[in-house]
DNA sequence: ACAACATATGTTTAAGTGTTCATATGTATA
DNA sequence: TATACATATGAACACTTAAACATATGTTGT
């Protein structure tokens, strides 16, 4: 890519093609391993869903058996269900069976955190 | 539901029952819009494709430029600039032009924050 | 064991979406 | 203006997936 020699123009160069060059090498260092990187997308694909989203909301300070959400958010209790496998393969939300009813609640405080996160960034 | 008087069940009834419609109706009063939690979806699924969560993370402490991610990435310079636009439409980058090139980063600490969440419970 | 209720799961179908290829737009230099 | 380089965009195709329906499993009380 460099014509010639031109060592007075190093600095420029550096921050050109050589540069960039280095940058790059160096982020690609830095970046975590593809599976790692497959997983985090496929956990925020789970978010991804606005079905998923407003079942997990409505769980954000109370625990809530299949019934109750699917009451709640006017869906079909297969729908719910379908969904809660989802979100407890993806270990966001945990549950406690009481008799004939299943309690479901969120998994931990990141699954806030993170719900948080994207509200607050939403309501911009 | 209730079958005759029972006055001395209705501590329990209130557990259930009757308790949970009044549960469910308080959490209905506390759902934010569904055209905000609808936003919320879509926000995540920005972030829940493992090509875009490359190119975030390549950006996570650098600006790039489109074939600097490209390359980076193992991607096509079609594809990067697909996915650059989606996420640029999400504001979850911006960018500058720098003669040819257009150099991209993150938008904000949100973004950060929602990616370093996520991590951390993918990494647990 | 049986009936009634609560939840889970299998299957099918329609809608959404990422990638590729081709092409257009924009920018700098000769 | 013509050429080369960088990025953006349009369209088609393959793939994924949420919802609906039917059915199975699990639990309680009679």
């Amino acid at each position: 890519m460099a014509t010639g020699r031109g060592d007075e123009l190093k600095s420029i160069q550096d921050e050109t093609s050589k540069g960039r060059e280095d940058i790059v090498e160096k982020i690609f260092g830095q970046q975590p391993d593809d599976e790692i990187l497959y997983d985090l997308a496929e956990l925020f694909k789970v978010f991804g869903d606005s079905t998923r989203i407003k079942i997990l909301y409505s769980m954000f300070e109370n625990e809530l058996c299949v019934n109750d959400i699917a009451k709640l958010l006017n869906l079909s209790q297969s729908s719910v269900s379908h969904q809660l496998r989802i979100l407890k393969s993806s270990k966001l939300v945990k549950f406690r069976r009481d008799g004939k009813s299943v309690y479901y609640s969120l998994d931990d405080e990141h699954v806030r955190a993170i719900i948080s996160m994207g509200m607050e960034h939403v309501e911009e």
